[in-house]
DNA sequence: CAACAATAGCGAGCAGTGCTCTTGGTGCCC
DNA sequence: GGGCACCAAGAGCACTGCTCGCTATTGTTG
């Protein structure tokens, strides 16, 4: 018996090949689109055979969305990662530009974890994880500035932050004991605006008023990094 | 012979009803559920007879992405007047607020008209001018305040606006003159952000992130209004 | 090593979709 | 009133997700 059973492993092979050629089908014609029974014709296999791995359509879009959201953070992690640690700008920047490049390069892909979600479709817990990842960066980042005494965690007292979730700021590592402070706020808020704008850009909202989208986010990117209070 | 053809009169009326219909299979299902034969049944006709009033469900879809936008700009607008002209603030509150309204009370048609878009679907050009409408409000806030001189368009001179779309300053009132300006970009900037907060909040996305959605969104109005530079 | 049972794959079939085409009727205009 | 444009209907095509019963293979266990 070869450890962890034969079976179990050529059962994860074919459920890695058929996730495999949905993705593929996914970035080229949209999730939309997405057919069980042309993975299946692609594959070879009787279009019932793929109810075997995937209980429906939805539990293989599922898969591509913890997928997509992972393919996304590596992304933007690797970039940050790249820049020198204490410049804090420059890990922004990082982080931001590659979220934009990843999404133009995969707009589907984008389009299926921020797009409007499916209609009787809950998020199951183990997207939660994967989807938290570029947020968490941002923060990690703010955090760090926090912790080197570059970033002001009491500028713009606000309260916004008591409106977040309880032990958000706990969880990435904000200061979370001053109830005046906006910090955490303002970091969600700039997290909303990246993929704000790379949704508008991509979903045609910026049809006929950006004309240079890659200058127009690179300007605004510095306006966020001023606005959660970067050096 | 009634004006303009009884004939005509039907069709139109018909046409309505049928889009009526649709209307409400669309907020109650949303559009992916949309189904032209459904709309038919309930309407008692045949589905092959629709197509003779729309040639195609994206054009069914299309009717009701003109419809949302202009319900949407029309709530917003309407909010807007509602406050006094020369406060600008409160002119912005106002648009901001009603929008979010709006896509709270209506999350279906909010997802079809900002959301991910149909794949082989191009926006016809009936529905850029009633998308613009929200925008567009906002703009012409803001220039009544450099009008009145109470909003400084040499502020904050990035020079961002030149990656904007040619002309688009002129479209809006917004003033074109000064090559280093950032004000209309800070707008755009700003109305992006509006709905960027709007569709993370109804696609799931401040799940365990943001507790009070309203008083988050209240906070982050103030924050892009002082952005754009209103008093 | 052989019998067993779990499992993979298949094909037919159901209910639904968008859309087309033909066929027959009905209301409108000259 | 006659002719004609228009309109509704129904059958049908190609496709979808999904279910069910069957067969055959194949890993495992007595």
């Amino acid at each position: 018996m070869t450890a962890a059973g034969t079976r179990a492993r050529v059962r994860a092979e074919l459920t890695r090949e058929i996730a495999d050629v949905a993705r593929r089908h996914l970035a080229s014609d949209g999730a939309a689109a997405l057919s069980l029974r042309a993975v299946a014709r692609e594959l070879g296999m009787a279009s019932s055979a793929v109810y075997r791995y995937f209980p429906s359509r939805d539990d293989l879009l599922t898969t591509l969305i913890v997928d997509a959201y992972d393919a996304l953070g590596a992304a933007a992690e690797q970039a940050e990662s790249a820049v020198a640690r204490t410049d804090l700008r420059a890990r922004w920047r990082a982080v931001c530009s590659a979220t934009r490049t990843w999404a133009v390069a995969h707009p589907h892909e984008y389009a299926l974890i921020y797009g409007s979600p499916v209609p009787g479709y809950a998020a199951p817990d183990t997207t939660t994880g994967p989807a938290a990842r570029v947020g968490e960066a941002l923060s990690r980042l703010i955090a760090d500035g926090v912790a080197a005494g570059t970033v002001d965690p009491a500028a713009d007292a606000t309260g916004a932050d008591t409106a977040l979730a309880a032990g958000l700021a706990v969880r990435v590592g904000l200061p979370a004991d001053d109830p005046g402070s906006s910090l955490a706020a303002r970091t969600v808020l700039a997290w909303t605006t990246l993929f704000g704008m790379i949704s508008f850009e991509l979903f045609g909202h910026t049809h006929n008023v950006v004309a240079d989208n890659g200058r127009y986010f690179d300007d605004a990117v510095e306006r966020l990094a001023t606005m959660v209070g970067l050096p």
